[in-house]
RNA sequence: GUGGUUGUAGCUCAGUUGGUUAGAGCGCUUGAUUGUGGUUCAAGAGGUCGCCGGUUCGAACCCGGUCUUCCACCCCA
């Protein structure tokens, strides 16, 4: 006897009701895309190890999965290689491809490789999985969906005050009200490293800067101390741990630390011009907020910087995050191509609809009417009319064996149909059949050849 | 990668200081009801106690390892 399967940790299977439910969100991601005017393009799901690796950092070379080449591979390696143990020096030798780890970097490839096809600006949308060997925890997984949408060969910050659009439309579709886009600016970042002196450290800067809301002031200065930022600019960067208010006095605070920045300086410009162009145009369930130590995001990120948390109460990490990257063609050897994008993260997503019970209640209802089967001939005869309503459109199925009604029922009433037909050798005899109504218990006679309108909508 | 946590029936979980034949609720099957589901009543089926090893006369329970679950850190959607 085998023994009992299993699927790898951090990877799900998915049942017709959370298919129904997952498909929801992905139908209402994909409408909005292409309403916005994104197309569609798919890439493989691994590819070469070179194209994915060093582009996420150390850490993120560390969650990448590695796919063991083919064939006697281990013949090839050479002795001192194999023998040293070590993995990070014989991983390259025994591996040449690895599973995509998120949606942006295959679609800088893509665009390198295909720049002479593709009519710029470049509106692309891109719906896959992507694998992180990640230890699984609360809405992570080393499987999961992203869902982005990327613009590429356009500079104007009109691209960045549209995704914040997309994202706002989106979740207003999904009914998910009160979620926060957090915006920031990777330029006043990097102002703010280069005036307090610390440029050299940047992301550790930043990356301990990001968990302010987490872990508290003091933790954070503790913890870049310990990467070796010095305690007078941890001194001089002290007004960002108090920056508080509205976006305009934020700004205003920003302006003056940085006043000797150019380059914040150009970031905190950027942010006025989508702040106020979003204030024009208004948004409709989301809000957007100026967040200084927002940093998350990978390090090829130049201008603006989003993430997406859900409504205050769920505990989820963020479910969409996004930025503008000048140059990340530029590692394939395509220069001069701004890129800017956002992603939905499904998997978060559908998690933060169940908790707030936001699905809809009819997203279960594989069928619309099961006719029953009681027998050869009335089941010849059910199936015909079964057959009329799939033609027109009705989701109709007929129950496949002739077992007790009883059965029948209870199977109608587990599958959550709202008909049930009965055509049994009466009805078959009259030239009709009996339509009841599960939920009232109402039962109707049509004519074998009537379909009840209400089905039809 | 680090620290912790979990695993007993299809599901959610009890299971005493280690002691005979491991329990409950829900679900499932059958019947009450041979043309009517949800409610009710009755009966029944279903378990290598995650896996491997150890201690013991005896292990679901103690010990070691391993896999898995969930949580936190790192990092991230």
């Amino acid at each position: 006897m085998a023994h009992k399967p299993s699927i790898p940790k951090g990877t799900r299977d998915f049942s017709p009701a959370e298919i129904a439910k997952r498909n929801h969100i992905l139908n209402t991601i994909k409408g909005q895309f292409q309403r916005f005017g994104f197309q569609p393009i798919e890439t493989p799901s691994f590819e070469n190890s070179e194209t994915l690796l060093g582009k996420y950092g150390e850490e993120g070379d560390r969650l990448i999965f590695k796919i063991l080449n083919s064939g006697d591979f281990i013949s090839k390696v050479d002795d001192v290689t194999y023998s040293s143990k070590n993995s990070s020096s014989l991983a390259p030798k025994i591996t040449d491809k690895a599973l995509r780890y998120d949606l942006t970097v295959p679609f800088a490839r893509y665009v390198v490789m295909h720049q002479n096809e593709i009519d710029f600006p470049f509106k692309r949308y891109q719906i896959q999985p992507v694998w992180r060997a990640d230890r699984p925890q609360k809405g992570r997984f080393r499987e999961f969906y992203q869902c982005d949408a990327d613009v590429v060969g356009a500079n104007s910050l009109l691209q960045e005050v549209e995704f914040i659009q997309l994202y706002d439309a989106v979740f207003t579709d999904l009914g998910l009200t009160g979620t926060t886009i957090k915006m920031n600016n990777r330029k006043v970042l990097s102002g703010i490293a280069e005036v307090i002196g610390a440029q050299h450290l940047l992301v550790d800067f930043t990356v301990a800067l990001d968990k302010l809301d987490k872990i508290g002031e003091g933790k954070v200065k503790e913890e870049m101390l310990s990467k070796g930022i010095s305690t007078a600019a941890i001194q001089k960067a002290n007004p960002l741990f108090q920056m508080r208010g509205n976006a305009a006095s934020q700004l205003e605070q920003l302006r003056e630390l940085l006043e000797d920045s150019v380059i914040g300086l150009q970031g905190i410009q950027e942010m006025e011009e989508i702040i106020s162009a979003v204030n024009t145009l208004g948004l409709r369930s989301a809000k957007l907020e100026l967040d200084v130590t927002l940093a998350r995001g990978l390090n090829y990120y130049t201008g603006a910087i989003f993430e997406v948390s859900a409504p205050e109460g769920v505990a989820m990490g963020s479910i969409g995050g996004g930025g503008r990257y000048d140059d990340l063609t530029g590692i394939f050897g395509l220069n001069d191509v701004s890129g800017v994008g956002i992603s939905f993260g499904l998997d978060r997503i559908y998690l933060v609809l169940e908790e707030l019970d936001l699905f809809p209640k009819s997203i279960g209802q594989s069928l619309q009417v099961l006719c029953l089967n009681f027998g050869t001939e009335e089941g010849l005869a059910a199936l015909k009319l079964v057959s009329q309503m799939r033609t027109k459109g009705i989701k109709a199925d007929m129950y496949p064996a002739a077992t007790k009604v009883q059965k029948q029922f209870k199977y109608a009433d587990k599958r959550n149909v709202p008909y049930v037909i009965l055509l049994g050798a009466k009805e078959l005899e009259e030239n009709c059949y009996i339509l009841k109504d599960m939920a009232s218990g109402e039962q109707t006679t049509f004519k074998i050849n009537d379909i009840p309108a209400f089905l039809l909508g």
